[in-house]
DNA sequence: CTGAAAGCGCTTACAG
DNA sequence: CTGAAAGCGCTTACAG
C-alpha cells in the first residue's frame, strides 16, 4: 500500500511527470488521447496529487480559512452547512479557527497568517475588532465577512436583510389587526438595529399607524433587561397588544413578561422575534419570528470568496503585464459587495388577532 | 513585505540552513548561544515556517481533522471549544469535515485519506456505518471516536457516563419524594440507551422502590410517539408522578403531554431529561435535565489523539530497530481506550417534590 | 503537444 | 555542534 505519486503514474502511462501535471491540472495544450491514457491511469490506481506539495510548489494554499468566534457559534450549524455544499466541489479543504477571545481574533489572524495556509477567510463576525481583518485583506487575503451586524465595513459581505424582515414581522402583526406595537430594540449602535428599526417603523407609517415614540424600547438584548421593560409597557393604560423583539432572546423575555403580568401570549399579547434560533420552536408557545437564511448565507459567502480568490491570483499574475488595474488590495476599486439575503417570516404560536 | 524563509533567516543568523531546521525543530543538539542568536533573528522577523513545506519534508500532514455528520451539529459547538483549546497550543490546524450524508461518511474519508492531510482524525459519531474509520485506522492514521451513542467499536473514544448520569437523575427523583417513576426509553439497540436504563433501575431497586416495567415506554427518540406514550401512561390510574426521558427533546414532549391532560410541570408531574441542548434553558418550565460535558469530551478526546499520533510515528520509527511492540494498527494490542467523563445534573423548573 | 530541469521551503541522513 | 547535499511531490518556464 505504497503512496503512489505523480512519478508512478508518469511511469506507468509511459509519459513525463510534466504531462501528468499538465492533465492534473486540465492544461488544454495536452493530446485528447494522451489525457485519456493517463487519467486512465490516475482512476485506476485511484492517485490524488498530495495537496501538500503542489500547494508548496504553487505557492497557493490549498485551504479556506473559516474565523469562528465564540458568540457567534449558534449560527455556525446551519452557515457551516452552507458553506461546505459550496467548498466540497472545490480543492479546498476548509480550516476552522475558533477565536476564544469573544472580543479580539487578532491572535487567530496571527496565526492564520504565519501557517501561510489561507487561500482566503470567511469570518462571521460579531462585535470584534475589525483591524486584523483589514490588515489581512491588505496583505492580499482575500476576505468575506459574514455580517451578523449588518456593519459597514470596507470588507465584501453577506447578510440578512434585516430591513425587509423586520417590514414583514411588523406587517404580519398589523395583518392580525395590532395597532399599538411595541419595538424592544436591541443596541442602536448595530446597524442591524438600525435596519430593523426602519422597517418597525416604514411598516407602521405605510399602514397610517401613528409612531408613538414611547412603545420603542431599548433592551441592549439583554433579557432581563427587557423583561422589565416590557413589564413596564404592560402596566400602561394604553398597553401595547403586540412585541416586536429585535432578537429572540429578548422576545423569550417578553412572553416573560406577560406571564409575569398574568397575560396570554397570544390572547393577550402577541410576541415576533428575530433570527429564529433553534429554541425558539420548542418555546412555549413556538415564537413566531424572522428566520435568518444562515445556510443561504453561508454558500453565498462561500462563493463570493472563491470568486476573490481567483481574481485576486488572476490580477497579481497580470499586475506587470496589464496596466494594474482591477481591485487589488490597497487599490482603490469599486466599494466591496455587501449582499442581502431575504429572510422568511416563520408563523408560529406566539401571535395571533389582536384583543378587541 | 516579502516572505521570509529559512534561507533568509539563515543567512541573517550566519548559520546554514540546517542550523535553523534543528532549532526550530527544538533539537538538542545544537550550541545554546548558536541556538539563541538564531531565535532572535526568527523573532526579529516574525519568521514562521512554512507548514507546507515542512510537511512535505517531513512526511506528516500538520492537520487534524474533525468530521462532523449533519445530525451532531447541536453538539459540535462545546465539543469544538474543547477540541479547540488543546490543538490551539500545538501545531496543528483543524480541518473540517462536515458529512451531509448523515448516514455513511465514507466520502467525507475517501477524499480525507485523499489529500493527504490528516495526522489524525477526530469524529463525533452518530450512527453511522463504522467500516470506512476502520479502514481509515487499519491504514495507520490515528482515530479517536467522541462516541454519542455509547457504542463499542474497535477504536478509542470517549463518551458521557451514560449510566452514573440517569442513575443521578433518578435518585434526584427519589430524594424528591417520587416511587412512581417511568422513564421514556430511547432506543435500546444504543448502547447510551441501555446504560441510562440502568441507570433509572439501579437507582430504583437502590432505593428499594420495585421495578414496574410498565412504567418504561419506548419513545425511540420520537417527540410525537413519545407525547402519545406519556398521555397514555398519564391516563392510569396509579399514574407515574415523574418521568426520566432519555433525552431532552422527549422530555419536552412529555410536558406536552402532561399539559394535554390538564396536570401542571412540576407540580403535578416531575420531568427530567438528558444531555442539556441549549433550548432546554428556555423551555417553560425550564428543563431539569443531565449534562453531557460536551467540552470536556472535546479536550480529552483531542488529547487522546495527539498522544495517538505521537505514539504512531514513534512506532513506525522504532518499528525496524526494536521488535515491533506497540499498538500499530493492525495489531492485537491491547482494547482501545474507552474513556467515561461524568455528567451533571442541572436543576432547574421542571421538577419538584412528589403529590402527596 | 511533450519532456528535462530547476525550483517551491523545508528536513534529514551523512560527513566533518 | 554545524554544514553541504539530496530529497519530499508537485509545477512551471523553457526547449524542442
Amino acid at each position: 500500500m505504497e503512496k503512489v505519486t505523480i512519478r508512478d503514474i508518469a511511469r506507468l502511462a509511459g509519459v513525463s511527470k510534466s504531462t501528468v501535471s499538465l492533465v492534473i491540472n486540465n492544461s488544454p495544450r495536452v493530446d485528447p488521447e494522451t489525457r485519456g491514457r493517463v487519467l486512465a491511469v490516475i482512476t485506476r490506481h485511484n492517485y490524488v496529487p498530495s495537496a501538500t506539495a503542489s500547494a508548496l510548489a504553487k505557492g497557493r494554499p490549498p485551504f479556506i480559512s473559516m474565523i469562528v468566534p465564540g458568540l457567534t457559534w449558534r449560527l455556525v450549524a446551519p452557515l457551516n452547512y452552507g458553506v461546505a455544499s459550496v467548498i466540497e466541489r472545490t480543492p479546498y479543504e476548509i480550516i476552522l479557527y475558533t477565536s476564544t477571545n469573544d472580543h479580539d481574533y487578532a491572535p487567530v489572524i496571527d496565526r492564520m497568517l504565519a501557517s501561510g495556509l489561507s487561500a482566503g477567510v470567511l469570518v462571521i463576525n460579531q462585535d470584534q475588532t475589525m483591524q486584523p481583518l483589514l490588515d489581512l485583506h491588505a496583505q492580499g487575503v482575500p476576505v468575506v465577512l459574514i455580517n451578523t451586524l449588518g456593519s459597514h465595513f470596507d470588507l465584501p459581505s453577506v447578510e440578512a436583510d434585516n430591513y425587509e424582515g423586520a417590514y414583514g414581522a411588523v406587517r404580519h402583526l398589523l395583518d392580525l389587526g395590532h395597532r399599538r406595537i411595541a419595538s424592544l430594540a436591541g443596541p442602536m449602535t448595530y446597524p442591524c438595529c438600525q435596519d430593523r428599526q426602519r422597517g418597525y417603523q416604514d411598516a407602521l407609517t405605510e399602514a397610517g399607524v401613528p409612531i408613538d415614540a414611547s412603545l420603542t424600547q431599548q433592551s441592549g438584548f439583554q433579557p432581563p433587561t427587557a423583561r422589565e421593560l416590557v413589564r413596564e409597557l404592560l402596566e400602561r393604560a394604553d398597553r401595547p397588544t403586540a412585541v416586536f423583539a429585535h432578537n429572540d432572546v429578548t422576545a423569550y423575555a417578553a412572553m416573560d413578561a406577560a406571564a409575569d403580568r398574568g397575560l396570554r401570549v397570544p390572547e393577550d399579547l402577541s410576541v415576533v422575534g428575530f433570527d429564529d434560533i433553534p429554541s425558539s420552536a420548542h418555546v412555549k408557545p413556538a415564537l413566531t419570528t424572522v428566520s435568518q437564511p444562515f445556510e443561504a448565507m453561508g454558500e453565498h459567502a462561500a462563493r463570493m470568496l472563491l470568486a476573490a480568490i481567483s481574481s485576486e491570483s488572476a490580477s497579481s499574475e497580470s499586475a506587470s503585464s496589464e496596466s494594474g488595474e482591477g481591485s487589488a488590495p490597497g487599490g482603490h476599486g469599486p466599494p466591496p459587495a455587501r449582499v442581502h439575503l431575504p429572510t422568511t417570516l416563520i408563523v408560529r404560536d406566539s401571535t395571533g388577532p389582536a384583543p378587541s
